[in-house]
DNA sequence: TGTACATCAGTGAACGCGCGTTCACTGATGTAC
DNA sequence: TGTACATCAGTGAACGCGCGTTCACTGATGTAC
Protein backbone atom coordinates (compact mmCIF):
# COMPACT_ATOMS: atom_id res chain seq x y z
CA UNK A 1 0.00 0.00 0.00
CA UNK A 2 1.50 3.12 -0.63
CA UNK A 3 1.48 5.60 1.92
CA UNK A 4 -0.44 8.42 1.62
CA UNK A 5 2.14 11.89 1.47
CA UNK A 6 1.44 14.57 3.84
CA UNK A 7 -0.93 17.50 1.78
CA UNK A 8 1.49 19.85 2.12
CA UNK A 9 5.50 17.92 2.24
CA UNK A 10 8.13 19.95 2.43
CA UNK A 11 8.93 19.88 -1.09
CA UNK A 12 5.38 20.52 -1.98
CA UNK A 13 5.69 23.88 -0.50
CA UNK A 14 8.84 24.75 -1.44
CA UNK A 15 7.10 23.96 -4.86
CA UNK A 16 4.43 26.62 -4.25
CA UNK A 17 6.74 29.26 -2.80
CA UNK A 18 9.03 28.73 -6.22
CA UNK A 19 5.40 29.30 -8.12
CA UNK A 20 4.14 32.14 -5.76
CA UNK A 21 7.34 34.27 -6.79
CA UNK A 22 7.50 33.64 -10.15
CA UNK A 23 3.73 34.65 -10.60
CA UNK A 24 4.85 37.55 -9.32
CA UNK A 25 8.21 37.94 -11.23
CA UNK A 26 6.85 37.62 -14.66
CA UNK A 27 3.85 40.37 -14.21
CA UNK A 28 5.73 42.93 -12.55
CA UNK A 29 8.89 42.45 -15.12
CA UNK A 30 7.77 39.78 -18.49
CA UNK A 31 8.81 36.80 -19.18
CA UNK A 32 12.64 37.11 -19.27
CA UNK A 33 12.58 39.76 -16.34
CA UNK A 34 13.86 37.89 -13.73
CA UNK A 35 16.77 34.99 -13.55
CA UNK A 36 16.24 31.72 -11.71
CA UNK A 37 18.60 32.51 -9.08
CA UNK A 38 16.30 35.59 -8.01
CA UNK A 39 13.75 33.72 -8.09
CA UNK A 40 15.07 30.50 -5.89
CA UNK A 41 16.41 33.72 -3.92
CA UNK A 42 12.69 35.36 -2.92
CA UNK A 43 11.78 31.63 -2.37
CA UNK A 44 14.48 31.34 0.44
CA UNK A 45 16.40 28.37 -2.08
CA UNK A 46 19.27 28.69 -3.59
CA UNK A 47 19.34 27.83 -7.19
CA UNK A 48 20.81 24.72 -7.47
CA UNK A 49 17.59 23.32 -6.29
CA UNK A 50 15.53 24.59 -9.13
CA UNK A 51 15.50 21.40 -11.16
CA UNK A 52 14.38 19.00 -8.18
CA UNK A 53 11.00 21.02 -9.01
CA UNK A 54 11.31 21.76 -12.64
CA UNK A 55 12.23 20.34 -15.96
CA UNK A 56 12.97 23.44 -17.20
CA UNK A 57 12.70 27.37 -16.99
CA UNK A 58 9.52 27.49 -19.68
CA UNK A 59 8.03 24.84 -17.30
CA UNK A 60 7.88 27.26 -14.30
CA UNK A 61 6.54 29.91 -16.39
CA UNK A 62 3.57 27.78 -17.22
CA UNK A 63 2.95 26.90 -13.70
CA UNK A 64 3.26 30.39 -12.43
CA UNK A 65 1.06 31.67 -15.37
CA UNK A 66 -1.75 29.22 -14.40
CA UNK A 67 -1.14 30.22 -10.68
CA UNK A 68 -1.20 34.32 -11.74
CA UNK A 69 -4.34 33.66 -13.63
CA UNK A 70 -6.31 31.49 -11.04
CA UNK A 71 -5.43 34.21 -8.66
CA UNK A 72 -6.93 37.00 -10.77
CA UNK A 73 -10.05 34.66 -11.04
CA UNK A 74 -10.21 34.63 -7.58
CA UNK A 75 -9.69 38.22 -6.61
CA UNK A 76 -11.78 40.05 -9.53
CA UNK A 77 -14.65 37.51 -8.06
CA UNK A 78 -14.22 38.29 -4.74
CA UNK A 79 -13.83 41.98 -5.28
CA UNK A 80 -17.08 41.99 -7.58
CA UNK A 81 -18.81 40.23 -5.21
CA UNK A 82 -17.99 43.13 -2.89
CA UNK A 83 -19.15 45.76 -5.40
CA UNK A 84 -22.41 44.10 -6.02
CA UNK A 85 -23.36 44.14 -2.47
CA UNK A 86 -23.30 48.24 -2.84
CA UNK A 87 -25.34 47.60 -5.50
CA UNK A 88 -24.83 47.57 -9.70
CA UNK A 89 -24.67 45.00 -12.27
CA UNK A 90 -21.93 42.10 -12.36
CA UNK A 91 -20.93 43.48 -15.18
CA UNK A 92 -20.19 47.06 -14.05
CA UNK A 93 -18.73 45.29 -10.67
CA UNK A 94 -16.28 43.90 -13.25
CA UNK A 95 -15.49 47.20 -15.55
CA UNK A 96 -15.06 48.94 -11.71
CA UNK A 97 -12.74 46.20 -10.65
CA UNK A 98 -10.41 45.54 -13.29
CA UNK A 99 -10.62 49.01 -14.59
CA UNK A 100 -10.10 50.64 -11.40
CA UNK A 101 -6.85 52.77 -10.59
CA UNK A 102 -5.44 50.65 -8.20
CA UNK A 103 -4.88 48.02 -11.26
CA UNK A 104 -2.74 50.40 -12.74
CA UNK A 105 0.41 50.17 -9.97
CA UNK A 106 0.06 47.06 -8.58
CA UNK A 107 1.69 44.38 -11.77
CA UNK A 108 2.44 42.00 -9.19
CA UNK A 109 -0.28 40.39 -8.64
CA UNK A 110 -2.51 42.13 -11.28
CA UNK A 111 -3.79 40.78 -14.97
CA UNK A 112 -1.45 38.41 -15.89
CA UNK A 113 -2.63 39.23 -19.76
CA UNK A 114 -2.42 42.61 -19.50
CA UNK A 115 1.21 42.29 -17.93
CA UNK A 116 2.38 39.68 -20.58
CA UNK A 117 -0.07 40.32 -23.91
CA UNK A 118 2.62 41.61 -26.09
CA UNK A 119 4.84 39.00 -25.15
CA UNK A 120 2.74 35.60 -25.86
CA UNK A 121 3.12 34.92 -29.48
CA UNK A 122 6.49 34.73 -29.08
CA UNK A 123 6.86 31.98 -26.41
CA UNK A 124 7.92 28.38 -27.09
CA UNK A 125 4.90 26.44 -27.72
CA UNK A 126 4.08 25.12 -23.98
CA UNK A 127 3.91 28.61 -22.66
CA UNK A 128 1.97 29.88 -25.46
CA UNK A 129 -0.76 27.13 -25.17
CA UNK A 130 -0.89 28.39 -21.14
CA UNK A 131 -1.07 31.48 -21.80
CA UNK A 132 -4.42 30.81 -24.65
CA UNK A 133 -5.74 29.27 -21.49
CA UNK A 134 -5.82 32.33 -19.70
CA UNK A 135 -6.92 34.53 -22.36
CA UNK A 136 -9.82 32.20 -22.83
CA UNK A 137 -10.44 31.96 -18.93
CA UNK A 138 -10.57 35.67 -19.01
CA UNK A 139 -13.31 35.54 -21.95
CA UNK A 140 -15.52 33.04 -19.72
CA UNK A 141 -14.94 35.12 -16.60
CA UNK A 142 -16.32 38.49 -18.98
CA UNK A 143 -19.01 35.96 -21.02
CA UNK A 144 -20.32 35.24 -17.26
CA UNK A 145 -20.59 38.71 -16.10
CA UNK A 146 -22.69 39.87 -19.22
CA UNK A 147 -26.46 39.70 -19.17
CA UNK A 148 -28.12 35.95 -19.94
CA UNK A 149 -28.62 35.96 -24.00
CA UNK A 150 -25.34 38.09 -24.77
CA UNK A 151 -23.74 37.12 -27.78
CA UNK A 152 -20.13 35.44 -27.17
CA UNK A 153 -18.74 38.26 -29.28
CA UNK A 154 -19.30 40.73 -26.63
CA UNK A 155 -17.33 39.03 -24.00
CA UNK A 156 -14.63 39.05 -26.77
CA UNK A 157 -14.62 42.64 -27.31
CA UNK A 158 -15.34 43.83 -24.03
CA UNK A 159 -11.89 41.72 -23.16
CA UNK A 160 -9.51 42.65 -25.59
CA UNK A 161 -10.99 46.80 -24.73
CA UNK A 162 -10.05 45.89 -20.89
CA UNK A 163 -6.88 44.39 -21.22
CA UNK A 164 -5.63 47.22 -23.74
CA UNK A 165 -6.71 49.78 -22.22
CA UNK A 166 -4.98 48.77 -18.98
CA UNK A 167 -1.76 48.47 -20.54
CA UNK A 168 -1.62 51.59 -22.73
CA UNK A 169 -3.07 53.37 -19.65
CA UNK A 170 0.37 52.20 -17.53
CA UNK A 171 2.19 52.96 -20.73
CA UNK A 172 1.07 56.84 -19.96
CA UNK A 173 0.83 56.55 -16.48
CA UNK A 174 -0.41 60.07 -14.28
CA UNK A 175 -3.16 61.74 -15.31
CA UNK A 176 -3.30 60.60 -18.99
CA UNK A 177 -3.10 56.99 -17.58
CA UNK A 178 -5.98 57.46 -15.14
CA UNK A 179 -7.88 59.16 -17.78
CA UNK A 180 -7.57 56.25 -20.34
CA UNK A 181 -9.14 53.79 -17.68
CA UNK A 182 -12.06 56.25 -16.90
CA UNK A 183 -13.12 57.37 -20.33
CA UNK A 184 -12.97 53.28 -20.82
CA UNK A 185 -15.07 52.64 -18.09
CA UNK A 186 -17.79 54.85 -19.00
CA UNK A 187 -17.75 53.74 -22.61
CA UNK A 188 -18.22 50.12 -21.38
CA UNK A 189 -20.69 51.07 -18.88
CA UNK A 190 -22.82 53.28 -21.05
CA UNK A 191 -22.62 50.39 -23.65
CA UNK A 192 -23.84 47.71 -21.69
CA UNK A 193 -26.56 50.26 -19.24
CA UNK A 194 -29.37 48.54 -18.12
CA UNK A 195 -32.40 48.64 -20.30
CA UNK A 196 -29.90 49.86 -22.98
CA UNK A 197 -30.45 47.03 -25.90
CA UNK A 198 -27.93 46.03 -27.99
CA UNK B 1 32.14 78.78 -43.43
CA UNK B 2 30.87 74.73 -42.91
CA UNK B 3 30.91 72.94 -45.75
CA UNK B 4 27.51 71.55 -46.36
CA UNK B 5 27.42 67.59 -45.81
CA UNK B 6 25.93 65.31 -48.21
CA UNK B 7 22.36 64.93 -47.81
CA UNK B 8 23.17 60.66 -47.29
CA UNK B 9 26.74 60.59 -46.37
CA UNK B 10 27.88 56.90 -45.96
CA UNK B 11 27.60 57.19 -41.82
CA UNK B 12 23.79 58.42 -42.64
CA UNK B 13 22.75 55.61 -44.39
CA UNK B 14 24.28 53.36 -42.21
CA UNK B 15 22.56 55.09 -39.31
CA UNK B 16 19.17 54.36 -40.74
CA UNK B 17 20.13 50.96 -41.92
CA UNK B 18 20.65 50.25 -38.18
CA UNK B 19 17.56 52.21 -37.14
CA UNK B 20 15.65 50.22 -40.02
CA UNK B 21 16.75 46.36 -38.84
CA UNK B 22 15.83 47.62 -35.09
CA UNK B 23 12.63 48.91 -36.14
CA UNK B 24 12.01 45.66 -37.52
CA UNK B 25 13.67 43.81 -34.68
CA UNK B 26 11.94 45.13 -32.20
CA UNK B 27 8.43 44.37 -33.31
CA UNK B 28 9.30 40.91 -34.19
CA UNK B 29 11.51 40.00 -30.92
CA UNK B 30 10.46 42.27 -28.51
CA UNK B 31 13.09 45.02 -26.70
CA UNK B 32 15.09 42.28 -25.66
CA UNK B 33 14.69 40.03 -28.38
CA UNK B 34 17.82 40.78 -30.82
CA UNK B 35 20.92 41.58 -29.60
CA UNK B 36 22.95 44.32 -31.01
CA UNK B 37 25.65 41.94 -32.46
CA UNK B 38 22.96 40.54 -34.42
CA UNK B 39 21.13 44.04 -35.43
CA UNK B 40 24.29 45.27 -36.80
CA UNK B 41 25.07 42.24 -38.99
CA UNK B 42 21.47 42.49 -40.52
CA UNK B 43 22.58 45.80 -41.33
CA UNK B 44 25.62 45.02 -43.08
CA UNK B 45 28.31 45.89 -40.74
CA UNK B 46 30.02 44.75 -37.24
CA UNK B 47 29.02 45.35 -33.75
CA UNK B 48 31.94 47.01 -32.41
CA UNK B 49 31.00 50.34 -34.95
CA UNK B 50 27.32 50.51 -32.99
CA UNK B 51 28.98 53.32 -30.10
CA UNK B 52 29.64 55.80 -33.08
CA UNK B 53 25.89 56.01 -34.06
CA UNK B 54 24.20 55.65 -30.43
CA UNK B 55 24.91 56.46 -27.06
CA UNK B 56 23.70 53.42 -25.74
CA UNK B 57 21.22 50.62 -26.86
CA UNK B 58 17.99 52.53 -25.31
CA UNK B 59 19.46 55.58 -27.43
CA UNK B 60 18.54 53.17 -30.66
CA UNK B 61 15.20 51.71 -29.01
CA UNK B 62 14.24 55.15 -29.02
CA UNK B 63 14.90 55.91 -32.66
CA UNK B 64 13.97 52.26 -33.63
CA UNK B 65 9.96 53.15 -32.04
CA UNK B 66 10.10 56.13 -33.54
CA UNK B 67 11.06 55.08 -36.94
CA UNK B 68 8.41 52.11 -36.40
CA UNK B 69 5.75 54.42 -35.28
CA UNK B 70 5.98 56.86 -38.42
CA UNK B 71 6.33 53.51 -40.84
CA UNK B 72 2.99 52.69 -39.48
CA UNK B 73 1.34 56.00 -39.53
CA UNK B 74 2.73 56.40 -43.25
CA UNK B 75 1.33 52.64 -44.11
CA UNK B 76 -1.61 52.88 -42.47
CA UNK B 77 -2.43 56.26 -44.08
CA UNK B 78 -1.68 54.78 -47.56
CA UNK B 79 -3.73 51.97 -46.99
CA UNK B 80 -6.43 53.79 -45.92
CA UNK B 81 -6.66 56.25 -48.89
CA UNK B 82 -6.94 52.65 -51.47
CA UNK B 83 -9.70 50.80 -49.73
CA UNK B 84 -11.83 54.96 -49.04
CA UNK B 85 -10.96 54.84 -52.64
CA UNK B 86 -13.20 51.61 -52.96
CA UNK B 87 -15.99 53.53 -50.74
CA UNK B 88 -16.80 53.44 -47.43
CA UNK B 89 -15.83 55.54 -44.36
CA UNK B 90 -12.19 57.37 -43.36
CA UNK B 91 -13.14 55.21 -40.19
CA UNK B 92 -14.31 52.21 -41.72
CA UNK B 93 -10.93 51.81 -43.70
CA UNK B 94 -9.07 52.15 -40.48
CA UNK B 95 -10.76 49.34 -38.82
CA UNK B 96 -10.56 47.03 -41.37
CA UNK B 97 -7.04 48.07 -42.23
CA UNK B 98 -5.51 47.66 -38.69
CA UNK B 99 -7.93 44.62 -37.52
CA UNK B 100 -6.80 43.31 -41.24
CA UNK B 101 -5.63 39.61 -40.78
CA UNK B 102 -2.86 40.10 -42.77
CA UNK B 103 -1.58 42.44 -39.51
CA UNK B 104 -1.76 38.91 -37.60
CA UNK B 105 1.62 37.50 -38.89
CA UNK B 106 3.01 40.31 -40.21
CA UNK B 107 4.39 41.78 -37.53
CA UNK B 108 7.92 43.05 -38.21
CA UNK B 109 6.18 46.10 -39.98
CA UNK B 110 3.33 45.85 -37.96
CA UNK B 111 1.79 48.22 -35.25
CA UNK B 112 4.67 48.86 -32.50
CA UNK B 113 2.27 49.44 -29.73
CA UNK B 114 0.69 46.15 -29.98
CA UNK B 115 3.96 44.66 -30.46
CA UNK B 116 5.09 46.11 -27.45
CA UNK B 117 2.14 47.19 -25.10
CA UNK B 118 2.97 45.06 -22.32
CA UNK B 119 6.31 45.82 -22.25
CA UNK B 120 6.42 49.88 -22.20
CA UNK B 121 5.55 50.74 -18.69
CA UNK B 122 8.75 48.83 -17.54
CA UNK B 123 11.26 50.70 -19.74
CA UNK B 124 14.05 53.10 -18.69
CA UNK B 125 12.46 56.48 -19.07
CA UNK B 126 13.71 58.23 -22.24
CA UNK B 127 12.11 54.83 -24.25
CA UNK B 128 9.01 55.35 -22.02
CA UNK B 129 8.72 58.82 -23.04
CA UNK B 130 8.93 57.49 -26.69
CA UNK B 131 6.53 55.19 -26.06
CA UNK B 132 4.18 57.36 -24.40
CA UNK B 133 4.69 59.87 -28.11
CA UNK B 134 3.48 56.44 -29.79
CA UNK B 135 0.48 55.88 -28.29
CA UNK B 136 -0.41 59.80 -28.42
CA UNK B 137 0.70 59.35 -32.25
CA UNK B 138 -1.98 56.46 -32.60
CA UNK B 139 -4.98 58.08 -30.77
CA UNK B 140 -4.36 61.31 -33.24
CA UNK B 141 -4.74 59.22 -35.89
CA UNK B 142 -7.53 57.33 -34.90
CA UNK B 143 -9.22 60.87 -33.91
CA UNK B 144 -8.73 62.16 -37.22
CA UNK B 145 -10.69 59.00 -38.69
CA UNK B 146 -13.55 59.74 -36.32
CA UNK B 147 -16.82 62.13 -37.99
CA UNK B 148 -15.89 65.45 -37.17
CA UNK B 149 -17.00 66.62 -33.64
CA UNK B 150 -16.31 63.26 -31.94
CA UNK B 151 -15.24 63.30 -28.71
CA UNK B 152 -11.70 62.50 -27.74
CA UNK B 153 -12.51 59.70 -25.44
CA UNK B 154 -13.61 58.02 -28.02
CA UNK B 155 -10.45 57.97 -30.14
CA UNK B 156 -9.05 56.77 -26.65
CA UNK B 157 -11.38 53.54 -26.43
CA UNK B 158 -11.02 52.38 -29.75
CA UNK B 159 -7.43 52.59 -29.95
CA UNK B 160 -7.48 50.50 -27.06
CA UNK B 161 -9.44 48.01 -28.13
CA UNK B 162 -7.56 47.80 -31.54
CA UNK B 163 -4.53 47.27 -29.78
CA UNK B 164 -5.79 44.63 -27.09
CA UNK B 165 -7.82 43.00 -30.09
CA UNK B 166 -4.36 42.54 -32.57
CA UNK B 167 -3.13 41.16 -29.38
CA UNK B 168 -4.85 38.62 -28.05
CA UNK B 169 -5.42 37.64 -31.93
CA UNK B 170 -2.00 36.58 -32.21
CA UNK B 171 -1.62 34.69 -28.57
CA UNK B 172 -4.39 32.76 -29.69
CA UNK B 173 -3.57 32.55 -33.42
CA UNK B 174 -5.64 30.55 -36.32
CA UNK B 175 -9.23 30.69 -36.59
CA UNK B 176 -9.55 32.06 -33.08
CA UNK B 177 -7.20 34.96 -33.67
CA UNK B 178 -9.20 35.41 -37.18
CA UNK B 179 -12.16 35.27 -34.80
CA UNK B 180 -11.03 38.16 -32.54
CA UNK B 181 -10.24 40.07 -35.63
CA UNK B 182 -13.91 39.66 -37.05
CA UNK B 183 -15.82 40.50 -33.98
CA UNK B 184 -14.17 43.53 -32.98
CA UNK B 185 -13.79 44.45 -36.52
CA UNK B 186 -18.05 44.39 -36.87
CA UNK B 187 -18.57 45.41 -33.29
CA UNK B 188 -16.51 48.67 -34.37
CA UNK B 189 -18.40 49.22 -37.59
CA UNK B 190 -21.71 48.68 -36.07
CA UNK B 191 -21.05 51.26 -33.19
CA UNK B 192 -19.68 53.80 -35.52
CA UNK B 193 -21.80 53.22 -38.49
CA UNK B 194 -23.04 56.54 -40.56
CA UNK B 195 -26.01 57.53 -39.39
CA UNK B 196 -25.83 56.19 -36.05
CA UNK B 197 -26.15 58.57 -33.06
CA UNK B 198 -23.34 58.31 -30.36
C1' DT C 1 48.49 67.96 -60.25
C1' DG C 2 50.87 65.96 -56.56
C1' DT C 3 52.21 65.18 -51.91
C1' DA C 4 51.42 65.12 -46.73
C1' DC C 5 48.46 65.04 -43.34
C1' DA C 6 43.93 64.88 -40.69
C1' DT C 7 39.61 63.03 -40.18
C1' DC C 8 36.22 59.74 -40.66
C1' DA C 9 33.74 55.18 -40.51
C1' DG C 10 34.23 50.83 -39.43
C1' DT C 11 36.90 46.47 -37.61
C1' DG C 12 37.76 42.85 -34.47
C1' DA C 13 39.33 41.43 -30.09
C1' DA C 14 38.53 41.85 -25.39
C1' DC C 15 36.13 43.17 -20.85
C1' DG C 16 32.97 41.90 -17.00
C1' DC C 17 28.60 40.18 -16.13
C1' DG C 18 24.45 37.44 -15.66
C1' DC C 19 22.03 33.81 -17.56
C1' DG C 20 20.04 28.68 -17.73
C1' DT C 21 21.67 24.35 -16.74
C1' DT C 22 24.47 20.49 -14.61
C1' DC C 23 26.42 17.88 -11.00
C1' DA C 24 28.98 16.00 -7.05
C1' DC C 25 28.01 16.40 -2.56
C1' DT C 26 25.67 17.09 2.29
C1' DG C 27 22.65 16.82 5.99
C1' DA C 28 18.08 15.65 7.41
C1' DT C 29 14.30 12.53 7.28
C1' DG C 30 12.23 8.08 6.68
C1' DT C 31 12.37 2.87 6.61
C1' DA C 32 13.83 -2.07 7.71
C1' DC C 33 14.64 -5.30 10.93
C1' DT D 1 14.34 0.90 21.28
C1' DG D 2 18.42 0.93 18.59
C1' DT D 3 21.25 0.51 14.64
C1' DA D 4 22.18 0.59 9.51
C1' DC D 5 20.91 2.01 5.44
C1' DA D 6 18.20 4.41 1.63
C1' DT D 7 15.97 8.26 0.09
C1' DC D 8 14.96 12.90 -0.11
C1' DA D 9 15.54 18.06 -0.52
C1' DG D 10 18.61 21.33 -1.01
C1' DT D 11 23.60 23.33 -1.46
C1' DG D 12 27.22 25.58 -3.88
C1' DA D 13 30.55 25.50 -7.41
C1' DA D 14 31.14 25.14 -12.15
C1' DC D 15 29.93 24.97 -17.31
C1' DG D 16 29.31 27.37 -21.78
C1' DC D 17 27.10 31.10 -23.76
C1' DG D 18 25.52 35.60 -25.22
C1' DC D 19 25.06 40.10 -23.79
C1' DG D 20 26.26 45.49 -23.78
C1' DT D 21 30.19 48.11 -23.84
C1' DT D 22 35.11 49.61 -24.64
C1' DC D 23 39.17 50.39 -27.25
C1' DA D 24 43.40 50.20 -30.03
C1' DC D 25 43.78 49.97 -34.61
C1' DT D 26 43.05 50.21 -39.99
C1' DG D 27 41.95 51.69 -44.44
C1' DA D 28 39.41 54.96 -47.09
C1' DT D 29 38.13 59.62 -47.87
C1' DG D 30 38.71 64.50 -47.61
C1' DT D 31 41.59 68.80 -47.07
C1' DA D 32 45.76 72.04 -47.31
C1' DC D 33 49.10 73.93 -49.87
Amino acid sequence: MASVPLPTSRKVQSHARIVDVAAKAIRRAGYRGVGLADIMQQAGLTHGGFYAHFASRDALLVEAMARAGQDNIDSLSKAMERRMAKGGTRFQALVDTYLHEAHLARTDDGCVIAALASEMHRQDDVVREEARRRVQAMVDLVQAALPAGSEASEATVITVTMVGALQLARTLGGTSGRGILAQTRQALRKRYAPGTQH
